[in-house]
RNA sequence: GCCCAGAUAGCUCAGUUGGUAGAGCAGCGGACUGAAAAUCCGCGUGUCACUGGUUCGAUUCCGGUUCUGGGCA
């Protein structure tokens, strides 16, 4: 089996610094696995690892995209098999590295996406449809994902309706068949962690600091470069806050209160996924120095075999 | 010092024509299979400031006290 190695957790928890510790040790190469670091210009509001601090370790999926470039899971898994082999062939072992644990996951299970043929706007007409009206589609085509989603959540509904359309069978029928299924790698999946107190005054503090840095020059630029404002990229912590300070609608203090807000919440949700997620490997970082912590990795790997 | 208005959940406040109370936000928990830094769901007992009085019963009415605003001196 294919040997791969995870490291995720919270948003500011310390991911990136501890991953370069970890691809020294094992001599390793990072893959991304961070919906928004893909983008260019987008860095400050990413905590993007600037190149220079990379220890001239190869970084995959990080600036491969513009700004209004669509990206999604299907293609990150996709590109990120890609990575895989190009690492392997390196004879190095890949790292996977970054917070959106629904990426990992798809990566991990090999969940596959077939192509489907987006063509006949059949998402916009869904889009367009009121929420009683996509409940009741939904119901007729797929009655286990209706009893699940709830009525308000339109994007997972409309996602359901959309498969069976594409794929003649309800999504849940996949999601079943695929939750079987075995991963095809030997892999070690770091969670790391730490008290959430500790969390939440890390994340205030990065957040003036990208401020500091420059985050509010990032935005207007990006937007001046005609990036749009309903774009997946714009929606990214950090730049969607900006965008009515940036408009003279409210103070630079008021989107700075709100992305710290909206950040804490986000790892707050990160936090549920990971505790959900199986076999993952904890990690905490109040009872244990990054040195105990890369020891502790080095160990389960050499147990699974991916380290000899 | 006097007058007026407040004092209710961590915060901002609503409310009870007297039968011990509820929203938003925060916080917490959860879901998640092609937007996921997205999207959505759930969770509210708190000396109703303190203290007397009236009452079967007071957070609610009356008196006093303290504190906080605002006004007048």
């Amino acid at each position: 089996m294919e040997p791969l190695i995870i490291l995720s957790g919270p948003t500011a928890v310390g991911k990136t610094e501890l991953s370069l510790a970890l691809a020294e040790a094992v001599g390793g190469e990072i893959i991304s696995a961070d919906s928004m670091q893909v983008y260019r210009g987008m860095d400050i509001g990413t905590a993007k690892i600037p190149v220079a601090e990379r220890r001239g370790i190869p970084h995959h999926l990080i600036d491969i995209l513009e700004p209004d470039e669509p990206w999604d899971v299907a293609q990150f898994t996709e590109r990120a098999k890609e990575a895989i082999r190009k690492i392997r062939a390196n004879g190095h072992l890949p790292i996977v590295v970054g917070g959106t644990g629904f990426y990992i996951q798809a990566l991990v299970k090999d969940i596959s996406f077939e192509e489907e043929q987006r063509e006949d706007g059949y998402r916009e007409q869904l889009e367009k449809t009121d929420s009683g009206e996509l409940a009741a589609v939904l119901a007729a085509v797929d009655p286990v994902s209706a009893a699940s989603i709830p009525r308000g959540n339109r994007k997972r509904m409309i996602r359901a309706i959309e498969y069976a359309h594409y794929h003649g069978e309800p999504i849940s029928a996949l999601n079943e068949r695929q939750a079987q299924q075995p991963s095809p790698y030997n892999f070690a999946y770091y969670v790391l962690t730490m008290n959430r107190e500790r969390l939440y005054r890390r994340i205030n503090e990065r957040v003036e600091e990208m401020v500091e840095e420059g985050l509010t020059d990032e935005v207007r630029s990006l937007l001046d470069s005609g990036c749009r404002e309903d774009s997946v990229a714009m929606q990214g912590l950090g730049y969607r806050q900006m965008i009515p300070f940036l408009h003279g609608e409210c103070t630079l203090e008021d989107s700075v209160t709100r992305i710290q807000l909206e950040t804490r919440h986000f790892a707050k949700r990160q936090m549920t996924w990971f505790r959900r997620e199986q076999d993952v490997i904890f990690l905490d970082k109040d009872i244990a120095t990054e040195e105990e912590l890369l020891r502790t990795m080095l160990d389960v790997m050499r147990e699974k075999g991916i380290l000899c």
